[in-house]
DNA sequence: CAGGCTATGTTTCTGATAGGAACCAGCAGG
DNA sequence: CCTGCTGGTTCCTATCAGAAACATAGCCTG
């Protein structure tokens, strides 16, 4: 192998690995990052985020809320008004998403200008 | 809104919104991982990521590699050998890629331990 | 008072995707 | 000739994502 020693590894069935694929999920990290800055309701970060679905958006609020990333107020109004935001647990989150979202602001134009490069061969295709 | 300024978000049809959505993926976060320390070859990276099935490794690599984040190295041997390695590209992610990895081994626990806390309302189950 | 509006969430249906297992290539060795 | 090694692909199915319609529940308008 590469230098990977026994205690180093996540790379196997263990809390750590289980925790990297609850948030190494497309919403879920978006979400995250709508999440960053103070609570938000629920119609906002549809706006906010853009092109996901209602459904969608819950049901990543809903994993994010059971796993204590964040916690969702109900106001008993009418119309109904939800806001959700980052536990405590789920702020010290913040830093690794903005990382990999600032990451992803530098270096989106080269990882799409390689991926118009790579007129990917297409082994089986047709 | 919340705090969020119009150059600041990458949340819409952008470059860093559609690399976000590439990387965060489980597969693609974990694999990345495992090629954070050198080349590897693609049945190291088998037994090493543990879980991962050959279909969805060729899957996630050759979408990696034609987005310009590992290359392919095919040695012309039998039985056959194939190294993955990090581009330059790619190895800048590896700080952000691992500031999520420690994150999650050091607050994996404390994640599961939410989950189990929760008896999720299974708001519409049986 | 009927009907529409609001914001959140759920249901339904369908197309895409993940996952597993079997199969393929190509050569070395018994 | 048959087996094994390694990387990769194909097939099939269970699961999931996405879109759109429906549900709720009180307020506002006509």
């Amino acid at each position: 192998m590469s230098g990977f020693v026994p205690g180093d590894s996540f790379l196997a069935d263990c809390p750590g690995r289980l925790t990297v694929e609850l948030i190494a999920d497309k919403w879920t990290v978006v979400v995250l990052y709508g999440l960053s800055k103070g609570p938000v309701r629920h119609g906002e970060l549809i706006e906010l985020i853009g092109g996901i679905s209602r459904k969608m958006l819950t049901q990543t609020l809903r994993r994010l809320e059971t796993h204590g990333l964040i916690t969702r107020h109900a106001y008993a109004e009418v119309p109904p008004r939800v806001e959700y935001e980052l536990t405590p647990l789920g702020a010290t989150l913040i830093d690794p998403i903005h990382m990999l979202t600032e990451w992803a602001r530098a270096n989106g134009d080269a990882v799409l200008d390689a991926l118009e490069a790579d007129p990917q061969p297409v082994t089986h295709g047709d």
